[in-house]
RNA sequence: GGGCGUUUAGCUCAGCUGGUUCAGAGCAUCUGCCUUACAAGCAGAGGGUCGGCGGUUCGAAUCCGUCAACGCCCACCA
């Protein structure tokens, strides 16, 4: 087989890629191996790949094609996600382009045109996820929308709406305008903005002189109902009892006095607004005053702000009443002013506290079994920092907020009842049963039921996934749930815990009960390389179908890996993908090497037999690292160190030593190790860059159609020697010392040069030495005198150069060597002489203080020796 | 405002329960090489008083205190 110089990627990916689909590599069942299991985390069903799937997806697809080598019996399920607020505005969005509005729609049309973008633009992501060479079993692909899915989260709100735990309620909640739905708590992103602080003046009733109070939101002034005041303020005191008068309003409220007012903000008064400021909403419900509510869905103002506001927006309205109330004189003055105001996650726009009816689902008592897993490491975190950040966001929890004023997801199985009321069932035969026992009317038919129009929160959903991608919540007992429940890892970001992680694991424990994954690895955000995150109108986020292009997705994947420790945002940077590339293309070539020699039945030389065994010794330590690096989930790590296996270990090192001269044969032993060698490395290296290693593993060989390198077994690490292995390393540092010399002297690596060994007996690899250094060894007693010389451990060698050493250049380096052997001698030596040390130290570090004395002492003296031969 | 985390070479990071020349790795940089696997390469080299200050200890990058910068999470005084 003919290899080119350079490793062209996008010649084997696809072809490979199709060759693990037909055989059906990535396809799982149950059966007698132990499971290993991940399931995806969703991705927007119309969503397109970006930087974060592309780590995301590397880092489940290197899990699970590692534990498939381990012999386990690995099961990826991929899917995607209905993302009910991100998709339905997409559409919505889509129709306006046309010139239709949702609202002229009916539920129906509405939803058949999602179902249409849907299946146009569905699933593209998940064909993108196979370009990066992702192993999912592609067979048992699921939609959280999908019929499966659908009846879980139906089946599943019933049944808590059974336990109670689900209620229906009026509550302040997030309102997005824009999207016109309620929002959870954590979809809403708080950020600072400049504002302004407005002073307004209320007059007080019966009275002349005025009340100021100060408010970000002027606009809210029709919806006040009171204010308030606190009770120890001596400057207000003159307001105790009073009333004032709304500016512009006229409406007279009351002062009331709570200690929730803070006396030295603003002028220590505040205006209650129940029905739009959280805050006041509770000091309503308190002191049981009225709420007025002054929005409508949109955010433009209602009948509630009289003719000359209505229908106009809130800002709008913010502008006109400062000048309104300006003119009026009743406005003192304003002031710069920055506050958090909170922004809906999905749509950007300002969030209003708006009172509404909505469902909830208590979650005090589910949280508990939940908390206590991750805290006693049942689930674990991977950083383990996030544990911190899970408690305290489990021990405060709050009722889930699960109705969205949505279409485009899981009705809500609510159904109204003529007579008022409501029933809750699974289906409308049900729920007319059940409407029929509540009210005792048998006349009752489906069509005077109203089911209720809001969908869930599209993680009441995903929740569920762990257990809804087996059926487990329709099928509690089948042979897919039993098998590949709990799973075992769970790949995501940070971003996520609690939306979706945190309630997964409640979920778990409430449907399976039991944990739902093992552990869960925290990703970082990509960022570009100057730390700001990928976005799109700063249009610093690489396309990854492209970079792939480029690189080839091996490339690509090793470039994430390679800056990517577990919970650290990663800095990403193109070069990094090039790196990914020049490793590829050094695999290519060793194997180039390799098969390039031509096998004979000669003996196998002395350094070669040294290689093999220094090697064997070599792969087997780096094995047992990696697989401990792995078992803490540090997996760029795990990747260096086979990075620097390969290219250093044996690319630089081991290659070097056994490559016969040119055209001339290699010996068939050497040649199997070495073969044998590449082989595990390549296994070793699979689970980062699956195509290139499935290429060359069946360049190294013909191998049967069945015989693919992500089915293989993955090397396991034998009992090696480390004597070996610091040998060889000693041996480096002869290597290393001689070239400089050759480098110095301007000899070229062809010539032979001599290598004197002065009285010693240390153990040397020198058959080693001499191939790779190009050197003939000489043990002496004597120092030549023309010579370079150099100190390896506490051996001395020398080269002898004639005519061509530089004597006094010679004796300097020397007597710097000694100069620097001097200092560290006094620092050795003064801890020795430190009886505390000597009588508090452990003894194996004093011995070793004393070695290092020694050593240093006899380096001395050759140093000196040296110095006096060449003087001669 | 509260909590958590980070700070080690130009960049990204590793250094576990204090002690081997412990100050490391990769990339980048510099020097010399187109040496018949690979210039997407080879061989070398330089580069950090481990954020500041103080403490514990015979001994601190490592433990404690404090300050600073940055990041994340939570709360949301209008």
């Amino acid at each position: 087989m003919e290899l080119e110089s350079k490793y062209n990627p996008s010649n084997v990916e696809s072809k490979w890629y199709k060759y693990w689909l037909d055989n059906r590599f990535f396809h799982s069942e149950p059966d007698d191996r132990e499971p290993y299991t991940i399931v995806i985390p969703p991705p927007n069903v119309t969503g397109v790949l970006h930087m974060g799937h592309m780590l995301n997806n590397t880092i489940q697809d290197i899990l699970v094609r590692r534990a498939r080598m381990m012999g386990k019996n690995a099961c990826w399920v991929p899917g995607t996600d209905h993302a009910s607020i991100a998709t339905e505005a997409k559409v919505v969005g889509k129709l306006a382009e046309q010139g239709i509005k949702k609202t002229d729609l009916t539920r129906e049309q509405f939803l058949e045109h999602a179902w249409d973008w849907t299946r146009e633009h569905g699933g593209i992501i998940l064909e993108q996820l196979k370009k990066l060479g992702a192993s999912c079993d592609w067979d048992r692909t699921c939609f959280t929308m999908d019929e499966k899915r659908s009846k879980s989260v139906i089946k599943v709100f019933v049944d808590l709406y059974n336990k109670g735990l689900i209620y229906r309620g009026v509550r302040m909640v997030n309102w997005d305008p824009k999207a016109k739905t309620a929002l959870s708590d954590e979809e809403v992103i708080y950020q600072e903005q400049q504002g302004k602080l407005y002073y307004l003046r209320y007059k007080i009733a019966g009275e002349d002189g005025y009340a100021v109070v100060a408010t970000t939101r002027p606009e809210t002034i029709f919806g006040d109902t009171a204010m308030c005041i606190n009770p120890e303020d001596e400057k207000n005191k003159h307001l105790h009892g009073k009333k004032v008068i709304i500016p512009l309003v006229n409406r007279e409220i009351p002062v009331i006095e709570d200690t929730y007012v803070d006396v030295d903000f603003g002028t220590g008064c505040l205006k209650v607004t129940p029905a739009h400021d959280v805050n006041d909403y509770m000091l309503g419900e308190k002191y049981n005053l009225e709420s007025i509510d002054i929005f409508n869905d949109d955010g433009t103002l209602n009948k509630n702000a009289g003719a000359r506001y209505e229908g106009k927006d809130r800002f709008e309205v913010r502008d006109m009443i400062e000048k309104d109330l300006a003119d009026a004189g009743l406005l003192e003055k304003t002031e710069a002013y920055t506050n958090n105001v909170g922004f809906s996650e999905r749509t950007h726009v300002v969030i209003e506290p708006k009172l509404s009816m909505q469902w909830f689902l208590k979650m005090e008592d589910l949280a508990k079994p939940a908390l206590e897993a991750v805290m006693n490491d049942t689930i674990k975190l991977h950083p383990a920092k996030f544990k911190n950040t899970y408690k305290y966001w489990m021990e405060n929890v709050k009722d889930w907020c699960i109705s969205r004023q949505l279409w485009w997801g899981h009705r809500i199985p609510a159904y109204f009842l003529p007579q008022g009321g409501f029933v809750v069932a699974e289906n409308e035969d049900d729920a007319l049963k059940l409407a029929i026992e509540k009210t005792g009317d048998k006349s009752l038919t489906k069509n005077d039921l109203r089911q209720d129009p809001d969908c869930l929160d599209t993680w009441f959903s995903s929740w569920l996934w762990p257990i809804s991608v087996f059926d487990g919540i329709n099928n509690p007992d089948n042979k897919d749930i039993n098998y590949y429940y709990p799973t075992n890892d769970l790949v995501t970001g940070p971003d996520i815990l609690f939306f979706w992680v945190a309630r997964m694991i409640v979920s778990g424990y409430e449907y399976k009960k039991e944990h739902c994954f093992n552990n869960v690895y925290l990703t970082g955000i990509v960022r570009d390389k100057l730390g700001r995150k990928m976005s799109k109108s700063l249009g610093n986020s690489p396309d990854p179908i492209e970079l792939m292009e480029k690189f080839g997705a091996d490339g690509v994947r090793m470039g994430m890996m390679l800056a990517a420790p577990a919970g650290n945002d990663i800095l990403f940077d193109e070069s990094l993908c090039e790196q990914g590339r020049n490793f590829n293309n050094k695999i290519w070539n060793a194997l180039r090497l390799i098969k390039g020699w031509t096998v004979a039945d000669i003996e196998q030389p002395e350094a070669s037999k040294v290689a093999v065994k220094w090697f064997e010794s070599k792969l087997s330590a780096s094995i047992n690292e990696i697989n401990d690096l792995f078992s803490k989930y540090r997996l760029s790590e795990a990747l260096m160190t086979v990075y620097r296996l390969f290219w250093d270990e044996f690319s630089a090192w081991y290659l070097e030593v056994i490559k016969p001269e040119y055209q001339q044969p290699i010996d068939k032993a050497t040649y199997e190790a070495t073969l044998s060698f590449f082989e595990s490395l390549l296994k070793l290296l699979h689970p980062f860059m699956p195509f290139i290693t499935e290429e060359l593993y069946h360049a190294v060989k013909e191998r049967d159609e069945k015989d693919s390198i992500m089915v293989s077994q993955m090397p396991k690490a034998e009992a090696f020697d480390n004597d070996l292995i610091a040998d060889f390393e000693t041996a480096k540092q002869v290597v290393a010392n001689i070239r400089n010399i050759r480098q110095a002297k301007n000899i070229a690596n062809k010539a032979t040069l001599e290598l004197d060994i002065v009285s010693s007996d240390a153990k040397l690899l020198e058959s080693v030495i001499c191939k790779i250094a190009n050197v003939s060894i000489v043990k002496t007693s004597e120092k030549p005198s023309a010579a370079a010389t150099f100190i390896v451990n506490t051996t001395e060698f020398a080269v002898p150069i004639k005519d061509n050493i530089d004597v006094e250049s010679e004796i300097k380096k020397m007597e710097d060597e000694i100069k620097y052997l001097q200092g560290f001698l006094a620092s050795v030596e003064k801890k020795l002489s430190n009886e505390r040390f000597v009588a508090n130290a452990k003894p194996e570090i004093v011995e070793n203080e004393r070695k290092k004395k020694a050593d240093a002492e006899s380096k001395i003296n050759m140093l000196n020796e040296s110095i006096a031969a060449l003087k001669k």
